[in-house]
DNA sequence: CCGCAAATCTGCACAGACTGCAAGATCGGC
DNA sequence: GCCGATCTTGCAGTCTGTGCAGATTTGCGG
């Protein structure tokens, strides 16, 4: 269990830089932050930046990597027999008392949405977290990794959580998260075959 | 209606490079192509290629940015009254039968897959046409662009068209495209609430 | 402790990506 | 045909990103 200090260290680098990027790029914007900068303030060699990423855009959307990854890790903690939208429903919730973090959140999101360049970036990184939720969600079904199923609900889902926490995002993140998710939920659960006559 | 010969050459210059990236990327790599060389290939300068794209990667994917707004277009044109799923449905229908650019297509699929460096891109491509598609789907229902139900379908439906073609294209191009459409379009009608009890 | 092997960090050199600028070529309307 | 608008091109320069080889650090057995 214990990771040793070799591991524990280059993690510590990994953030450094990841936070280091995300900072630089909020305050002076991405386009003028070099790589120089980011090693600097992380206090690493330029060549050691690209040892852990090998862009400037993936140092930034780093942790919401990480991030991803860690809700799928509690989407597969979630009871066996819970059904699977009731586990995101659940999950999301956590996520949201999670407030420290959030700060950091938004304030990548927002760049993300103020730098056409990240989206790309940004994208992949919700890709990832799919296919990992694909094999999460196909294990707790029962079916294989090769049914429609669990790609297409995995697909939804990550889909519908970009679309809750942008409208989040857009109401200056003061509003209901888990309200607006709970309705996006909703919606793939009950099939979109027609739109919802009431409380759209 | 005419375009002006200023704008067809403009045209053409912009599928000439995407055409020779495209084709310089599947049988020499994308790490070994040079911007020069696809510059050379369409017959214009180094500087000319940065006029019309911003990097080698969003050269190769252009054919499909080009390919997700036709698709979307033909969205729009469907009568007014029809489901948004049977459009869908009917839209991929017409796609399929494409089948001179579907080599291209398939072509350019299977490049994405075996270069990690294009899977952002083509990310970045889809959600363009998601956002297209979320005008169009607001339209056609009367809803605003910012209610959910819009945003969700769109969501949902584009990655319903990414998993299905993923997995048409794992069956070495030859399966039944459209038959994989309808499920999972079905899937997303009927809801994802629990798995399919029969033929997932 | 000591020393060794493996992993990591760093500087150096270099090709290639990308951009701003200004001059030349081309188009479209009059 | 002429002129303004637009597009292309070369040039100069900065920054990105990578291979390589030599320090530096870590983990571990002696």
């Amino acid at each position: 269990m214990t990771t040793g200090l070799r591991e524990r260290k280059k993690l510590k680098t990994r953030r450094a830089l990841g936070a280091a990027a995300l900072e630089l790029a909020v305050t002076h914007g991405l386009a003028e932050v070099t790589v120089e900068q980011i090693a600097e303030a992380a206090d690493v060699s330029p060549r050691t930046f690209f040892n852990y990423f090998s862009s400037k855009e993936e140092a930034v959307v780093a942790a919401d990597v990480e991030r991803a990854r860690d809700t799928a890790e509690r989407l597969a903690e979630r009871p066996a027999g819970e059904p699977v939208l009731e586990s995101v429903r659940a999950v999301m919730r956590e996520m949201v008392v999670d407030a420290p973090r959030s700060r950091e959140w938004i304030a990548q999101v927002r760049l993300v949405k103020s730098e056409p360049s990240l989206v790309p970036q940004q994208l992949a990184a919700y890709a990832a977290a799919e296919a990992h939720l694909t094999g999460i969600i196909a294990d707790r079904t029962g079916l294989g990794p090769r049914d429609l199923y669990p790609a297409v609900t995995a697909a939804a889902v990550m889909s519908a959580m970009r679309v809750a926490t942008t409208r989040w995002l857009e109401s200056d993140g003061d509003g209901d998260l888990v309200g607006v998710v709970d309705q996006v939920i909703d919606l793939l659960a009950v099939g979109l075959q027609s739109p919802p006559s009431r409380a759209p």
